[in-house]
DNA sequence: ACGATACAGTGAACGCTGTTCACAGTCAAT
DNA sequence: ATTGACTGTGAACAGCGTTCACTGTATCGT
């Protein structure tokens, strides 16, 4: 990070050096490898988010010229998918078999979710680009696993994947750092803003004025672990398609 | 859009015309308003995209240079908002009485999602900004009085409602545009993704192996008719918190 | 041991972005 | 008729991702 050009001056005069590294083969000439790019962008969207991740700051605190990058890495669209399978590499996809496949769920929903949020900015990439990575699969094999211990045929399993992956992920997305949620944090701003709810006109907006404090509250773990529980709980009663869970036919 | 400085000459000789346009005020002086504003922007994302909408596009199409474009909006992030809720506006929030509340539920959040997903990229602004336009308010009034007459205390309710919309967005959010989605519509390229899936090692990944051509498809209808079923079923289920819906208090 | 070769990093440029600011021109009111 | 308010102009600033001819060095084959 401070001074990433080798002293190659001091060793001039004593011609052989070949001792000293022998481990790494063609390590030694590249000053800067693919991994050395990837975690320096890592470190920066774990400081500050993924919207301060350009070329240029990356270059310039690996102490290289913005196109030298590019020696590396394809372009920037790259760079996050490598990014972004090195902060799925951070979930940790281990849970015992013991439990039932529900609780199995909900941890590693809740494990996802914690590692999206120390990054923030990361959620938005997962959305669109795919999670085909070594440590991504690892991930959607532990929740598929979870999610084919209920039982359900296979293509409910896909189906099931997909809504639990798409909730956490959509959760994450509107992370503590947003608008959103900095407004509600703030328990003045809060205040205002229930203030405001109750000051429209009860008319049109009846049960906004009623409970619209209680939809705009600081309560992220509480949100997500509820509706969490309401999915799962879901998938849960419709395991079996019995005569409460009809309509899951793939018509249309 | 084509020639947007009004002929002012042809009326230098003649003096007054006052007759023409008493309509409007001072509206004549400005050639420009921050409604064209909004509705050539609202014009741009519609027809390619969010990520297509740039200051200097916006003002060429409305022939003029980009830094006018700051006497009608203070800058691209308040432009975001304007557009926001003027998409939401085409959203209809009127829903039948005599549906059940489920399925008033279901049709709004269906209305939400296919407006959304007309305008690719909003889903993206709606995540981080918060929806306190009047048309907003309308949409969340829908969905709250709806969820309202499931008989929850207010404090679900609230839940409740961030569930949906939370769901909701974050489906629309990796819009058909998406990587993710365009990999699994075309045949060829979904096949050699099953293909990538079962060629995995099936003692690392064998649910992958296993289920993984039931997960990538090309069905986000399905997916999200079947992710919202599942989402209100598990909703109708836990109305009142009885043993089966338990875990649902705010502990943490 | 030496020349050929491959290649990481350089420096400069291109075209794009959002945003600011002194200025010009025009309209409305005094 | 003069003043004042205000919209649009033109140019600039700083930053972005990306490309490309070039340089120097380290490695390989002879």
């Amino acid at each position: 990070m401070v001074q990433r050009r080798p002293a190659a001056d001091e060793d001039a005069g004593s011609r052989p050096l070949w001792f000293i590294p022998p481990a790494g083969a063609a390590q030694r000439r590249r000053v800067l490898t693919r991994e050395d790019v990837v975690a320096e962008a890592l470190a920066i969207i774990g400081a500050d988010g993924v919207d301060a991740l350009s070329m240029r700051v990356l270059a310039t605190r690996l102490g290289v010229v913005p196109g030298a990058l590019y020696r590396h890495v394809r372009n920037k669209e790259q760079l996050h998918d490598l990014v972004l399978d090195g902060v799925l590499a951070e979930v940790d996809h281990e849970v015992d078999d013991g439990l039932a496949w529900t609780e199995r769920v909900k941890v590693l929903a809740h494990r996802l979710r914690t590692v999206l949020e120390a990054h923030p900015g990361i959620a938005g990439l997962l959305k669109t680009r795919d999670p085909l990575g070594p440590h991504s699969l690892a991930l959607a094999e532990a929740f598929l696993a979870a999610l084919n211990a209920s039982g359900r045929p296979g293509r409910r399993t896909g189906l099931a994947f997909c809504l639990v992956f798409d909730y956490t992920l959509g959760f994450a997305l509107s992370g503590p750092t947003s608008v959103n949620e900095q407004r509600v944090q703030d328990p003045a701003t809060r205040n205002k803003l229930h203030a405001f709810l109750r000051s429209l006109p009860a008319d049109r907006f009846p049960t906004l004025v009623a409970l619209g404090q209680h939809v705009w509250l600081n309560n992220r773990d509480e949100r997500f672990a509820a509706g969490l529980d309401v999915l799962v709980g879901g998938l849960d009663a419709s395991r079996r398609p019995s005569r409460r869970a009809r309509g899951h036919q793939p018509q249309r």
